[in-house]
DNA sequence: ATATCGATTATCT
DNA sequence: GATAATCGATATG
């Protein structure tokens, strides 16, 4: 039944409107390629940080050195540094030339637990200590050995890669949306979306009445 | 369960 | 010089 057959998803995919590629993304695969061993894992929650508009997107600044990659083709990974300790994942959208991108902030782990666990630098005693392998944005980018010098501007819509997007088939239940997390600029956007009810979402295990049904 | 705080550095004003 | 799309530890109810 599991999913061995995962297919990438192609960059037009990602040429369409953030908050659509946003949704469309929860219940997709995140794979990393690392020697003989293949990590995966169902992305649960996501961002969507729009256009140069967008005063809480880094799009906002312009495009500069560190954010030009958002600037560039759809399907290419976004990795920028925060707080002087962790990484964040993201993946270009809209077509080339136009800003925006997606945040992971919480991803389902399927396969390769043991080598993420390695790589958080926790042990695995019981089920629960699954979610702290990649539930919020900075866990999973160091589950999955993600930095900015190695995997900044990574196409993601090749399995050439050693880390890409795919599709296996499975199907999401009910999408939730609420306020991005830890954000001071446009904080009342509902640009938060997740999986409603999935225990790997990131944040309060009990949800804001703000959050909404879509 | 919620609140507060320190860590640590690239980037921008 | 201030800030930041975070995390983990500690304190308190």
């Amino acid at each position: 039944m599991p999913s061995s057959r995962i297919q990438p998803i192609p960059r037009a995919f990602f040429a369409r409107k953030v908050k659509r590629v946003a949704r469309d993304l929860l219940g997709k695969v995140l794979v990393r390629q690392a020697g003989g061993e293949r990590l995966t894992a169902r992305i649960v929650e996501v961002e969507a940080y729009l256009g140069e508009k967008d005063p809480a997107a880094h799009a906002a600044a312009g495009n500069t050195a560190r954010n030009s990659v958002i600037f560039g083709p759809p399907g290419h990974a976004y990795v920028y540094f925060i707080y002087g300790n962790h990484y964040c994942l993201n993946v270009s959208c809209e077509p080339e030339g136009q800003a925006g991108c997606v945040l992971f902030r919480a991803l389902e782990p399927l396969t390769g637990t043991e080598r993420m666990a390695k790589a958080r630098g926790i042990e695995l005693h019981s089920p629960k200590d699954l979610i702290r392998l990649t539930s919020g944005p900075g866990r999973l980018c160091a589950a999955f050995c993600i930095t900015r010098s190695g995997e900044n501007g990574m196409d993601l819509t090749t399995d050439k890669s050693s880390l890409w997007i795919g599709e296996d088939g499975y199907k999401s239940g009910q999408i939730a949306v609420s306020p991005r997390i830890g954000i001071t600029k446009a904080a009342e956007h509902p640009l938060r979306y997740f999986l409603a009810g999935n225990p790997f979402v990131s944040g309060p295990k009990f949800r804001a009445p703000l959050d909404k049904r879509v």
